[in-house]
RNA sequence: CGGGGCGUAGCGUAGUCCGGUUAGCGCGCCUGCUUUGGGAGCAGGAGGUCGCAGGUUCGAAUCCUGCCGCCCCGACCA
């Protein structure tokens, strides 16, 4: 049988086909039979070598010249140029072979680490039925984010907690038989109502999640941790310079949760983050250090000042020549349909994250029609001093003096304000957005506010699933409990667009040894020149057999530049080019994409160059 | 869902304001010849319901109404 798979193996890179039906239909009636056992067998085996080789002239790599009109970031134009995915409609994309190659390659980095940590893969449905998303009230809670099939009561799973813990439910009846570690790499649906940035927030999306159950708090802390590392290994294998915030869990309910980060444009997450001690945190709920606005001796009594046309902040400095942090901004919100008048110093933002967590409800801004009925003045001329309603500051300004601000009364400031004295209600907190440049709260160093795409998120759940579906075991005591549980995401499409968008220069996509569709992009130069097409094919054959993954472009009537737009287009790590000139020298010319090195050598030295570069 | 922009050949686009030849250009595609180390040259050719529907008009890519699709900003985002 071995001798066979080597026959196969050798018959199939001869035969350089990229489809096994073909290589079925050349094989004779006994073979045939043999080659479908062994595929069979071995089909790990068989796979490597039949995914890794293709010539260009055979493959299907639409590449385009132009940026596509609706791409707007880099990785999204340059997949699309490098044919590697089209958009079917808004959100939703096709993957054409080279593209599914990239997710393959990320898709086995992650089954790697997962089942290091134990984990089990699951096939699971994306059609579900209805009942059991409302049992967890998440039909609810999803609206309209959910897709809903319309001829029956199924919906598209947005995600798969809910289909995890009812096949646990049951199942997993003793803490004997616990921590479980179950995991899926599948497609989820969102109706997101603005898909955007391509692939990297789309309407349907390859999603692998995991899901941790647990007899213990203490044992889920293990598993939370076992996929903390797995996570690590893997963004660290995909090559993705990343970062960790620490997260509330939102709506999610459960306790810790971490965010694997991308710095990017095109993120959708603001964050803080600090380079030399690593602290991160979404801007919702980042602190820094700052200094406080600082209480002068004198306290005189305040004043009103006559400032007409004055509304910002910053027209109020000039017109009366102060500092910023001499003022004190007023902002109106309205929750529980009470007005609350939020003081910030100088031009500091209002976090309405922290400011909801404050008041423990939703916060609106109050309209401009309110604010008058409210205070008496037009949004620019309110302030503390006889605003009727609770008033909250943040702590910059704790017992503050000689302050100014707004009068409740168009066209005029107060001056002279002392929160300490002439504000006896106020209360403090932390409520202000941090910005670029100020100290880290950890460490003092310099805080650095970005934009941020999530890549994948840890969190521990707990019981929130498992209660209300109904999963429970019977502990040491024979007591029974709810599964402890712990969920883990991570977005396969986005790691392959956050790979592109940190790497790739003017011509294209610069690909590592270890996700790129192929390892290298070997160039005929002019493939009507026997020489050229003997040499070529010679060194796609011994690459081959040694378990190069090549692509090779052996189009006829091709020019020479066209080839190398398409190869540095492409971006593989390696360009190994055949072309008379350097033949004539018995050399081929090997080019490092990555830093555009290259070097000729003898063609009998090729493979060990190729081998040497690829390490 | 709110605001803005766009929709013309496989891709990128001109023409639309101010209605009037056979809807133009670049790339790509097909045939032939030449060319072959950084997106070739010449010659010939194929390819269009001008997003869809209705209306105005002698005449609509162009004006009007409705709808659909796509992009951007915002809202939303377990």
């Amino acid at each position: 049988m071995f001798i066979l798979v080597f026959k196969l193996n050798s018959s199939i890179i001869h035969y350089q086909q990229s489809n096994l039906l073909k290589i079925c239909d050349d094989l004779q009636f006994p073979f045939r039979f043999y080659l479908v056992v062994t595929f069979l067998i071995f089909e790990a085996n068989f796979e490597t070598i039949y995914n890794t080789i293709m010539k260009i002239s055979k493959a299907f790599i639409p590449t385009l010249k132009e940026d596509p009109a609706d791409a707007v970031i880099p990785s999204h134009k340059l997949m699309v140029r490098a044919g590697m995915i089209r958009m079917l409609s808004a959100g939703i994309y096709s993957f054409l072979p080279l593209g599914y190659k990239v997710i393959k390659k990320i898709t086995k980095i992650i089954r790697e680490e997962m089942d290091a940590i134990g984990g089990q893969e699951f096939h699971l449905p994306a059609l579900n039925p209805k009942e059991i998303w409302e049992q967890t009230n998440r039909v609810e809670a999803f609206g309209d984010t959910m897709f809903h099939i319309k001829n029956r009561d199924y919906v598209l799973a947005p995600t798969h907690e809910e289909i995890m813990t009812y096949h646990a439910k049951g199942v997993l009846k003793s803490y004997k038989e616990m921590p479980q570690i179950w995991y899926q790499i599948q497609t989820k649906f969102r109706n997101e109502a603005r898909p955007r940035s391509g692939v990297i927030r789309g309407r349907q999306f390859l999603m692998k999640d995991a899901y941790s159950f647990d007899s213990s708090w203490e044992g889920l802390d293990a598993s939370y941790k076992l996929h903390d590392n797995a996570y690590r290994n893997i963004f660290d294998r995909c090559g993705i310079k990343y970062f960790i915030v620490g997260a509330s869990s939102g709506a999610m309910g459960g306790s810790k949760s971490e965010e694997f980060m991308v710095k990017s444009d095109a993120g959708e997450d603001t964050v803080a983050h600090c380079e030399s001690c690593g602290y991160a945190a979404n801007v919702e709920v980042a602190q820094s250090k700052i200094d406080p606005v600082e209480r002068h001796e004198e306290s005189k009594e305040f004043y009103e000042i006559s400032t007409p046309n004055i509304k910002s902040i910053n027209e109020l400095c000039e017109f009366l020549k102060i500092d910023e942090r001499q003022t004190a901004k007023s902002r109106v919100y309205v929750f529980n349909n009470e007005p609350v008048l939020v003081l910030m110093s100088g031009n500091d933002d209002v976090n309405e994250t922290k400011l909801e967590s404050v008041l423990g409800c939703a916060v609106r801004p109050g309209h401009p029609d309110e604010l008058k009925e409210i205070t008496g003045a037009d949004a620019g001329s309110i302030g503390p001093i006889g605003f009727k309603h609770k008033i909250i500051a943040d702590l910059r300004l704790e017992n503050a003096n000689s302050l100014y601000s707004g009068a409740n009364k168009n066209d005029f400031h107060i001056g002279g304000i002392d929160l300490k004295r002439d504000v006896p209600n106020i209360e403090y907190y932390d409520l202000r957005t941090v910005e670029s440049g100020e100290a880290c709260p950890k460490c003092g160093e310099k805080l650095e506010v970005f934009k941020a795409i999530e890549l994948g998120h840890i969190f521990k759940l707990g019981t929130k699933y498992s209660e209300s579906l109904g999963a429970m075991f019977l502990d040491e005591n024979g007591k029974e409990n709810p599964i402890i549980m712990g969920s883990y995401g991570i977005g396969v499409e986005r790691v392959l667009a956050c790979y592109i968008e940190q790497n790739y220069d003017e011509r294209g996509i610069l690909w590592d040894n270890n996700l790129g569709p192929y390892q290298i992009h070997l160039l005929g130069l002019n493939m009507k020149k026997d020489k050229v097409i003997e040499t070529s094919e010679k060194i796609y054959a011994t690459l081959s057999q040694n378990g190069y993954e090549v692509l090779f472009d052996d189009r006829k009537g091709v020019q020479a530049g066209f080839k190398f737009a398409d190869a540095d287009l492409i971006g593989l790590p390696l360009q190994v080019i055949v072309g008379e000139r350097a033949l004539k020298e018995n050399m081929i010319e090997i080019k490092v994409r990555r830093t555009g090195e290259r070097v000729k050598v003898n063609l009998d030295k090729v493979y060990d160059k190729v081998a040497e570069l690829l390490k």
